[in-house]
DNA sequence: CTTGACCTTCCAGTCGCTGGAATCCCTATC
DNA sequence: GATAGGGATTCCAGCGACTGGAAGGTCAAG
């Protein structure tokens, strides 16, 4: 199947797949006599594998990781679980950032009246900020 | 005083002021005989907001916005208060995604035993995921 | 045989910096 | 006055993970 079926079937963007080529995330495919690149089951699967670990917000070099041990059959599970712990730890600590922006946002906006007059709080309260660092 | 000092009393690090200036995001700072940038206090409050501002996560663009509204002595605080709450929606749906995120991993990293064997349940759930869009 | 949808490669741009190289300025010490 | 150092300057390149677009090749339908 040619590079469009295996994006539809594999839900990443065919210039997605060539990038991931290129990165050598993925081997280099196979080609037609006229030179498409030419996937079969066992690509398309990778290739949802990957979007799988994107979306799970794996970065691409774990996700090389991640499919070095998927394709060990001698893996560990406890690597595996590693690499997801990490990720899980990498997403508490962001999710902590933005929910302290949210509270500081947050207070701001409701203090400012939000009308067409000038005085704002939130204004106000970046222009008094300190380098705390 | 020099990019050093605004650096430091603004807590962005030169590089960045300098980037800064380039994309025309504060105007090019004036310069000393020997042609080092020369800052004075406003600079530096400027300086402040923006590190305020991004730290807050608004982007270069909005902190264009938001920095031409606090020049605007005219300008109406609706106009501010409208660019924090989509931030503040941006936030909560990035805080939506990350948490949905770290479900999925914690049901798969607790299902993964994580010892030496292969078997894993977050290999098999990432290789049996469906193009879901 | 032509049309149009697909594919190919390659280069550039995104965002917000950051690192590094080569060179210049300023101050302090000998 | 020479020199050493710690700044500053510019410019170019790279990060991550794509994405857009141009110029051209291929394929199936009409």
């Amino acid at each position: 199947m040619n590079i469009g079926s295996a994006a539809e079937r594999s839900g990443l963007p065919p210039k997605t797949i060539r990038y991931y080529e290129e990165i050598g995330l993925i081997p280099a495919a196979g080609r037609t006599e006229g030179g498409y690149r030419d996937y079969d089951e066992t690509d398309v699967q990778i290739l949802r594998f990957l979007r799988g670990a994107r979306g799970l917000g794996f970065s691409v070099s774990e996700c090389r990781e991640l499919l070095s041990l998927y394709r060990d059959r001698d893996r560990a599970s406890a690597d595996v679980k590693a690499i997801a712990l990490q990720r899980i730890g990498d997403i508490e600590r962001k999710i902590l950032e933005l929910q302290s922006m949210r509270k500081t946002l947050k207070t701001l906006a409701e203090r400012c009246h939000g009308d067409d007059r000038p005085d704002c709080p939130i204004l106000e309260d970046l222009a008094a900020a300190t380098p705390t660092d």
